[in-house]
DNA sequence: CGCCTATTTGACGCAAGTCAAGGGAGGTGG
DNA sequence: CCACCTCCCTTGACTTGCGTCAAATAGGCG
């Protein structure tokens, strides 16, 4: 019973790796529950121990963690074919949540069945495992974006990687990416606060860099973006493969 | 020709798995090139194709980071035992630098050695595995830290956790913990200028809850320190063993 | 049309940055 | 053994980026 839904994460994995049929058939063939979100639904918390994992099929999920006084920053993105918990299949207790941030679906995949897929196509295994490293780059970036870059120059940061890694996972909507991305949101993804977002993003408006409406991002100035962003790909890690999509 | 000095790789290894006989010998007789290091010494840096992984005999290093206009954030810290560049085993290009913060030993190992041990014991490699994921982890809860929490809790919170690795490392030397970073660096590591750090650490001081005097860190009282900086351990996923360590 | 949520705007305050200068402490060389 | 140099810590005065509070629009949706 082949699954169809599957396609995003097969997607992703071709971007590294040239899978060969008998591998891309035993990704389609492995049992999935399906679920539907909406904005705000919470996926995995804090604490869970979790059996499964979650492959994020449409739409934008976030990673996010709270403080003890209620604040929370938002850790990582994930769009289609993003694995975001892979993580539990070796840490048992989750310290961090994850929540749809757009109307989205995800396939849950028990833990096991992704053992055994490990077992028999040791290569699915290293591809999974290189992705929970460009992510944990990810993570260094934005922690470099947070701790050192002005308001101005960490949001335009904010909006390259997204663009690019919606280009990789086929979300580019002749040039607008359909992130539905509060403002709130983006200062909780920035440590910034909602009302500095706003001011922001007029500016930036204003200055050509980024339109932002109706949850569809649009970036009329790239070279000035990533100008503005000092923004530098190496931290994503594309493959060769990879950079020819984003170049196109 | 089995080495003595790989001892806090074990003994790091050991905090989350009993090894049999023979994986210890495998992991004792690993061949390994040793370097001396004095502060500020560069380890690799941003850009570099590591044939090699590096773990750390003794001292403290940090990863880091710069923007574009030079402003470094320092990414994580990393004590005897550790294994900082783990990642370039599956990313080749490094999207960070890794330098000494304090005098360090380390010891180099070609990467096909340590795939060689993987292959021959599955379930080092997991420990190794679980180890990039418990670093990710420590990312994330620092990025929380600098993205939302003020100063003081955040300095706390810093402390707090080097006290918890420094124990588990077996590096606490009577209540004092020998790191020896300057004022300035912990900005690098927080978010914060230098000066800013100073005053908030007298403050600190003040209120009895860290002492740092030439390089030796102190804590008179950790509940205090603890409560301070809004920490939960939960984020390192320490193994029922290595709690009782910390507890100790 | 009316509600709910998101964006926008303005006024104000503060945490943290910047600049600059002085004082220690450790290391080095004469 | 002292003189000097170099970091680092400390302090003060001043500035500013960003947060907070609050209220006014503007959109989307039932």
């Amino acid at each position: 019973m082949a699954s169809v839904h599957i396609r995003p994460l097969i997607h992703k994995i071709r971007g590294v790796l040239a899978l060969t049929n008998e591998e891309e058939e035993a990704l389609a063939s492995l049992p999935i529950r399906l679920a539907d979100l909406t904005k705000g639904d919470t996926i995995v918390r804090e604490g869970d121990r979790p059996t499964q994992c979650c492959i994020v099929i449409g739409g934008v999920t976030c990673m996010y963690k709270y403080t003890g006084d209620g604040k929370r920053q938002i850790l990582i993105l994930h769009f289609a074919g993003d694995v975001p918990d892979l993580q539990s299949l070796h840490l048992n207790v989750l310290d961090i949540g994850i929540a749809a941030l757009s109307r989205a679906t995800v396939a849950f995949v028990q833990h096991e069945h992704i053992r055994r897929l490990y077992a028999r196509f040791p290569r699915i295994g290293d591809v999974l495992w290189r992705s929970t490293l460009v992510d944990a780059s990810i993570l260094r970036e934005w922690m470099l974006n947070i701790g050192q870059r002005p308001a101005h120059a960490r949001m335009a940061h904010f909006f390259c990687e997204i663009v690019i890694r919606m280009k990789l996972a086929g979300l580019d909507d002749n040039g607008a990416y359909p992130v539905y991305l509060t403002q709130r949101e983006i200062g909780d993804a920035l440590g910034l606060s909602n009302v500095h977002v706003n001011r922001v993003a007029l500016e930036m408006r204003e200055q050509g860099l980024v339109g932002l409406t109706r949850g569809k991002l649009v970036i009329p100035d790239w070279n000035a973006l990533k100008e503005a962003a000092d923004f530098d790909f190496a931290y994503l890690h594309l493959t060769q493969a990879q950079k020819s999509v984003v170049d196109a």
